[in-house]
RNA sequence: GCGCCCGUAGCUCAGUGGAUAGAGCAUCUGGCUUCGAACCAGAGGGCCGGGGGUUCAAUUCCCUCCGGGCGUACCA
C-alpha cells in the first residue's frame, strides 16, 4: 500500500466522523484524490477534497478543510495536518516514521521499490520486433530501450512479465530479403546475376552472402532460383536474427521468447483464427481477396487479410492469429506492443479485432513511440535501408556507449517527437546527466569503502539521530521509488525513472555536501553509523532504478 | 483532404485538473586543507504556439486556427 492510499482512507475516515458528528453535511460517495503539493511549505501530500465538496456542501472549502483536518485520526506516517487557503488539507510525514523507513530500505535490499499492484497477473511485452532483413539501425534502438525497461518495471510492479520479439520471417519483405541474397550468393560465386527489383542493396547482404558461400560452400549455384533460395534461407534468417540479438544484449536487451511468424502458418494457427472468423461472418471476399470485415465494427474500412493473385496472408492477416495466440491460446491478462509511431494506422485495427475475439481492447496497450529525428552536428540525418543510408546500432554503441544510450531515449516520453544528435551525443558525453546518477552511485560506494577502511561498524545504528534537513530531504526522495515504480507500470510510462534517478542523485549530493559521514570528530561515531544506513539505503535505491532501467551501478568511475 | 502525435526557458526535454510552471545543457557569480569538485550554492532566462469553451480551479480536458512530424498499400 502507498502513503497516497494510506492518506486517502485516513481522509476518508475523517469525513466521515465529522459527516456523523454532524460538523459536515453528507456529500455522498466522493473520489479523495491525494497529490504531491509543488511548495514544500505546504507538506508532503495534499488533498483538495474541500474544494470539490464546497459546492454540494453549500460550505467555505476552507472550513471543510479545517473541520477535516481536525479529524483526522492520529497515524505514525503523519506527523502534521493543516488546512490552507484556498481549501488544501495538507500532510507531513512524520520524522520518526521517515526515520524507520531506512531500515526498512536496507531491509528490502535489492527488491526495495517493488511493488504487487500486478501480481497475480500476466503481461507479454512485444517490442522490436524488426524484420530480420539486415542490422537494426539506430531507429530501432529507442523501441528497444523502452520495450526492455517497460517490461523491468512490470515485473518490479508483481506482474509475471514475459519479452518477446516477434520474427517477421513469411512475408513479402523476406521475399525480397530472399531474391537480394541470391544475387548476391551468386555474385559472390563468380556469376554475372543482376540484383532484383525491388532489392535491399546494402552491404549487410553481400558480407553475409560471401559468408555462405564459404561456409555451406558452392553448391546451389548450379540449382534453380527457387532451390537455391531454400537451400540458403534457413541459415541466412538464422544468422541475420543472431546478428540481432547480439547488438541488442550489447544494448542491454534481452527476451525470453523469439515468436516465428512462420509458426502461425506451419502450426494451421492461421486458418483456425480465420475460420472462426468467418463463422463470425467477419469476413467478406471481394476482388479476388478476403477482407476482415472492420467496417462491421465500426472502422472506415475493410482490411485484407489474404491477397488475391498468389494468395498468402498479409502482415495484418497473421498478426489477427498472433494476437489470438497471446490472448485466447497463452492467455496473458494484459498485452503490451511497442511498436514505431509510423503504425499508428494499425491501433485501431487491432483493437477492433479484439472486440472481434470477444475481448476488451483496454487489455491491449500499444506504446506508440515516436520516430526520432537523428542529426550529426546539427544536419539530419535521414535513413533508409532501401537508400543504404544508416547508422546501426552497433556503430551507435561504440560512439555513445549502452548507458549512455539507454538513459537519453528513457528520458524522454515515448510520444515526444525527440532529436538526437550523435555528434553532440559524443563530444558532450561528460556531460551526460547519466554520469550524474552514476557518480553519485559511486561516490556513496566509496563513503562505504571508507568506512571499512577505518573499521566502522554500522549494522545497528540510531536513525532517531538524522534530523538534518538533508538527511529528511534524501530519505523523502528515497522512498518515493515504490510509486513511481507503480505509476509507470500502470501507465506503461517508463520515461519517469530516469527524472527521478536525478532528483535521487540530487538528494544525495546535497546530503554528501552537507552531511560528513564518516566522521574522525570524537563522539560522532553514533551519527556515523545512521549516516551510513543512510547512504547503503540511498545507494540501494539508486542502484535498483538504474538496474530497472537496464544500467550499469558503477562501485567507482 | 482525412487520421494519429507534437508545439513549455537560448537548446534538449519533464510536468497526476490544483497553491509561486520545473530539470539538464548553455551563460554569469561564488565554493576544494578530513569521506570522490564527474560535486555544491546562487543569478539571469517563460503571454506553456494563437483564440474560444468547460470548471471553484486549465500547461493539463473540449472546439478551432497556425506551425511541424508520421501515416493514409492486396509492404511490414
Amino acid at each position: 500500500m502507498q502513503i497516497t492510499d494510506t492518506l486517502a482512507i485516513l481522509v476518508a475516515e475523517a469525513l466521515e466522523s465529522a459527516q456523523a458528528a454532524g460538523s459536515l453535511p453528507a456529500s455522498g460517495d466522493v473520489e479523495i484524490n491525494i497529490e504531491r503539493p509543488k511548495q514544500a511549505e505546504h507538506g508532503d501530500f495534499s488533498t483538495s477534497l474541500p474544494l470539490t465538496l464546497a459546492r454540494s456542501m453549500r460550505m467555505a472549502p476552507l472550513k471543510i478543510a479545517e473541520v477535516i483536518a481536525a479529524a483526522c485520526p492520529e497515524h505514525p506516517i503523519v506527523g502534521k495536518i493543516t488546512h490552507a487557503a484556498p481549501g488544501f488539507v495538507n500532510f507531513t510525514l512524520s520524522t520518526s516514521w521517515l526515520q524507520s523507513q531506512v531500515d526498512a530500505v536496507r531491509e528490502a535490499g535489492e527488491h526495495f521499490g517493488s511493488v504487487d499492484t500486478g501480481k497475480g497477473k500476466s503481461v507479454q511485452v512485444e517490442f522490436v520486433s524488426v524484420n530480420p532483413t539486415g542490422p537494426l539501425h539506430v531507429g530501432h534502438a529507442r523501441g528497444a530501450v523502452i520495450g526492455s525497461t517497460l517490461a523491468n518495471v512490470l515485473a518490479a510492479a508483481g506482474y509475471d512479465v514475459q519479452r518477446e520479439y516477434y520474427v517477421n520471417d513469411a512475408g513479402n519483405q523476406m521475399r525480397v530479403f530472399y531474391d537480394t541474397l541470391y544475387s548476391r550468393y551468386m555474385q559472390a560465386a563468380g556469376q554475372d546475376v543482376p540484383l532484383p527489383d525491388p532489392a535491399y542493396p546494402g552491404e549487410y547482404l553481400k558480407d553475409l552472402a560471401v559468408d555462405l558461400l564459404k561456409d555451406l560452400g558452392d553448391g546451389s549455384v548450379g540449382k534453380e532460383k527457387s532451390e537455391a533460395i531454400a537451400d540458403l534461407a534457413p541459415e541466412s534468417l538464422k544468422r541475420t536474427l543472431e546478428d540481432i540479438r547480439v547488438v541488442l544484449v550489447k544494448l542491454g536487451v534481452s527476451y525470453d521468447q523469439w515468436f516465428h511468424e512462420s509458426s502461425l502458418l506451419a502450426s494451421g494457427r492461421f486458418e483456425e483464427v480465420l475460420k472462426f472468423l468467418e463463422d463470425a461472418d467477419l469476413v467478406v471476399e471481394r476482388d479476388g481477396a478476403k477482407w476482415f470485415a472492420a467496417t462491421k465494427l465500426g472502422l472506415e474500412e475493410d482490411i485484407v487479410v489474404i491477397r488475391s493473385g498468389e494468395g498468402g496472408p498479409t502482415y495484418f492477416g497473421t498478426d489477427i492469429a498472433y494476437h489470438h495466440e497471446k490472448f485466447i491460446t497463452r492467455k496473458f491478462d494484459r498485452v503490451v506492443n511497442v511498436w514505431g509511431a509510423d503504425h499508428h494506422g494499425h491501433v485501431a485495427r487491432m483493437h477492433a479485432l479484439l472486440r472481434a475475439f470477444g475481448l476488451n481492447p483496454d487489455r491491449l496497450k500499444i506504446i506508440l513511440n515516436q520516430i526520432v529525428n537523428f542529426k550529426n552536428e546539427g544536419e539530419s540525418l535521414k535513413f533508409s535501408k532501401r537508400n543504404n543510408v544508416m547508422v546501426t546500432v552497433e556503430e551507435l554503441l561504440e560512439e555513445v556507449g549502452a548507458d549512455a544510450c539507454r538513459f537519453t531515449f528513457l528520458s524522454r516520453s515515448p510520444e515526444s517527437h525527440m532529436e538526437f544528435d550523435l555528434g553532440l551525443a559524443k563530444t558532450q558525453s561528460s556531460e551526460n546527466p547519466v554520469y550524474y546518477v552514476q557518480y553519485g552511485h559511486a561516490r556513496m560506494a566509496s563513503v562505504l569503502r571508507t568506512a571499512v577502511e577505518r573499521g566502522i561498524k554500522y549494522e545497528t545504528a540510531d536513525l532517531s539521530l538524522l534530523t538534518h534537513d538533508r538527511e529528511l530531504e534524501l530519505i523523502r526522495k528515497i522512498i518515493e521509488l515504490p510509486a513511481i515504480i507503480e505509476r509507470s507500470a500502470e501507465r506503461c510510462e517508463p520515461h519517469h525513472l530516469p527524472h527521478y534517478a536525478m532528483e535521487l542523485a540530487r538528494s544525495l549530493q546535497r546530503f554528501y555536501e552537507a552531511c560528513r559521514v564518516v566522521s574522525s570528530e570524537e563522539g560522532e561515531l553514533e551519527l556515523s553509523r545512521a549516516r551510513l544506513q543512510l547512504v547503503e539505503a540511498a545507494k540501494l535505491a539508486l542502484s535498483r532504478t538504474l538496474s530497472l532501467m537496464g544500467m550499469t551501478s558503477p562501485e567507482r568511475m
